[in-house]
DNA sequence: CCTACCGATCGGTAGG
DNA sequence: CCTACCGATCGGTAGG
């Protein structure tokens, strides 16, 4: 037996840089990330990991495309699981949140490549994801027509308000909280119910039960 | 008269590297700009730029201290101007939007300090902003009295929502319109009123006659 | 995947 | 507000 640290097999080294990297761009931003704090991480010198990706813009490139490879994998499924109705609509509500929710670098790094680097990111969305998000407003018009979707709901632009406003309070989820009233310094429970009470009474048409209660 | 660029008087030194601080920061992020690039942009040497700040940490903290200073020089105006109802909720709401939409980098700056300094922006947020949040919740609650807001409404985590939603909207706007249809390239114009509809939607309760066209 | 090394630029200081 | 200059670190290359 080799007497190197560990006795697991690791993954290969593309992975773990890129592991790292996303990391550390998603939490000080890739401007704030150096090659070097990267190679630290992963547990390589400098010029070994400019030997797996050509620059630094190249393992950015390669950070953010991983990232939408991953949405895109994950998204078809959330789409199959979830179809019409107001039950669906909360598990797909639900599951984009959570996917943010259980790693929100993601979110923290999306909101950066977004600033960073718009026409990068915009091409990947419109390449990637745009696909799905148009079957989900197909999806939602359809709605109109059942009496289930409010009439006056822009499909494509909802979906569109919808995935920004999740990643964005995902991703200063913890600053914008400063906001919420309680004497106790940190860590106010994030109010995830009203951002899905939010999401919701935008988009379903209120039932005339619902109208005499008020 | 003297011989120097302008005849118009021109702003304090302070001043002037604020401003293209400001922009630069707001654009490349704060680690994306060197000192040496806010000081081409105001015209004047790096030392120079060091004797007005002590340091690039405090020109960051001037600058996003400058920015909730002019917020909270404008919010008590919007909250003035704009009292109960859906009318002056469309006021107030559209103010907002505005703020940011005139000058879309201030939602950018704002959106990359939340990422880069955290708790810096809590502070802030909690100091300068929290008062006036209160306020407006106390004021959306008084109207679930009078059943013009929907009872299910978090009027705190709503507010908070809504701020949030519009900065990372504006902030991200050029670059979530990707997922838009239009198979003309550039600029697409925002959907700016799907987001005052849904921040409508899941604020005012329905009126019988709404739930009645459903 | 390493050692050795590069020019350029970084934030910041001394001294006036 | 300037000139002159600092050590440290940046992304990246040569060569093995």
């Amino acid at each position: 037996m080799v007497d190197k640290r560990s006795a697991t097999p690791q993954p290969s080294a593309k992975v773990r840089i890129l592991d790292k990297a996303r990391q550390l761009f998603a939490e000080h931003g890739f401007d704030g990330t150096s090659l070097q704090q990267v190679a630290d991480a992963v547990g390589m010198r400098k010029p070994s990991l400019l030997y797996h990706f050509r620059s630094k813009e190249a393992l950015r490139e390669s950070v953010i495309e991983e990232l939408l490879a991953h949405w895109q994998e994950t998204l078809p499924r959330l789409l199959a699981e979830s179809r019409y109705g107001p039950d669906r609509f909360a598990n797909l509500f639900d599951a984009l949140l959570s996917f943010f929710e259980e790693e929100p670098r993601r979110a923290r790094l999306v909101t950066r490549a977004a600033l960073d680097h718009p026409e990068l990111v915009r091409r990947l969305l419109r390449e990637q994801l745009r696909p799905w998000t148009i079957l989900l407003s197909d999806t939602i018009n359809m709605g109109k027509a059942s009496g289930q979707i409010r009439e006056d709901v822009d499909a494509e632009a909802w979906v569109m308000h919808m995935i920004s406003m999740v990643i964005g309070a995902v991703a200063v989820g913890p600053v914008s909280s400063a906001l919420l009233t309680r004497e106790d310094e940190e860590a106010v429970d994030w109010p995830r119910e009203e951002l899905v009470r939010i999401a919701r009474t935008s988009l379903f048409a209120p039932t005339p039960l619902e109208a005499d209660d008020g």
